[in-house]
DNA sequence: CGATATTGGTTGATTTTGTAACCAACAACG
DNA sequence: CGTTGTTGGTTACAAAATCAACCAATATCG
């Protein structure tokens, strides 16, 4: 394609990933919604405490890039579900750690098997080749492709 | 990653394709925001009709997989805008021909430029043959593989 | 110290989306 | 024909996202 008039929606990238996205995360919400009754931010959360360890509210914004009220409310939710505890730091009253219970903990180990079985189908269509490319690619659209891995 | 436990959540397909997917359509519809107040389903809606030409309501849910109300509310929006008219048609008086003005014209003409050049610039960081990958996996993750050129 | 600015986090108001019910026009079938 | 079922499209109501204002704790700097 090398003129504006030839130019095709569905080859228009933005469009292309938002399909994508909302494919697969329609797709994948239903386990956590059915299961646990989260919502997808709730199930961000969820995964960043289980996968990384307590940490603040702030922390999850910076990592996962969602706004602090939309993490707020997941955090509130998860706290009524007795997913999760906060506890203010000495230090800086200010600041909570957040950090799993119990069943916060095995929630997460059930979803993350979930997760990766649903990950693992996904990609089962692509080769090794393809599939390391469209995960630098994205990653690389997601505009973090330093600090993928930082914590 | 061989293992869930070992599974690392920037590397969760659905939630890079979120990541993605939000960044780089947050980044372009400051274009159709600010020149002309639209929001994303109507720049969609505003596209279909100036790519493909006239149709019905429905062919744009089909088409952009799109639920019916955001479209009509899209489509209501665009009327008020004076970007678009809707002309009932005579062999069925439910459906409603959707066809761009003379200003829809031109703003799909702007905007598509626009879109041609945000990217071209996206992609500009890779070659042709990890865009062709992307492309393609993007596709399939779709989940419309066969039609994508369809009609 | 005390006034001001900044930061972590929450709450409220507005906007946007999602869900379901709905209406009018047409089709199908007795 | 008329009853029932579908289809294109809109509207009403509930759920959620966005944005701005807010509070309390801490940092900064005169």
């Amino acid at each position: 394609m090398s003129h504006p008039s030839d130019f095709d929606l569905s080859r228009f990238t933005p469009y292309l990933l938002n399909l994508a996205a909302e494919n697969t995360g329609k797709s994948f919400q239903r386990t956590y919604r059915d299961r646990y009754g989260m919502l997808r931010t709730e199930w961000r959360v969820l995964f960043h405490l289980g996968r990384y360890g307590p940490m603040r509210a702030r922390d999850i914004c910076d990592r996962a890039q969602v706004h602090k009220t939309k993490v707020s409310r997941a955090v509130a939710a998860l706290s009524d579900k007795r997913f999760l505890t906060r506890t203010t730091r000495d230090d800086d009253r200010r600041e909570a750690m957040l950090s799993l219970t119990k069943a916060g903990e095995a929630a997460f180990r059930d979803l993350i098997g979930a997760a990766w079985q649903f990950d693992q189908d996904l990609l089962a269509p692509f080769s090794p080749q393809e599939r390391r490319i469209l995960i630098a690619c994205l990653t690389r659209l997601a505009g973090r492709s330093d600090d993928v891995d930082a914590i």
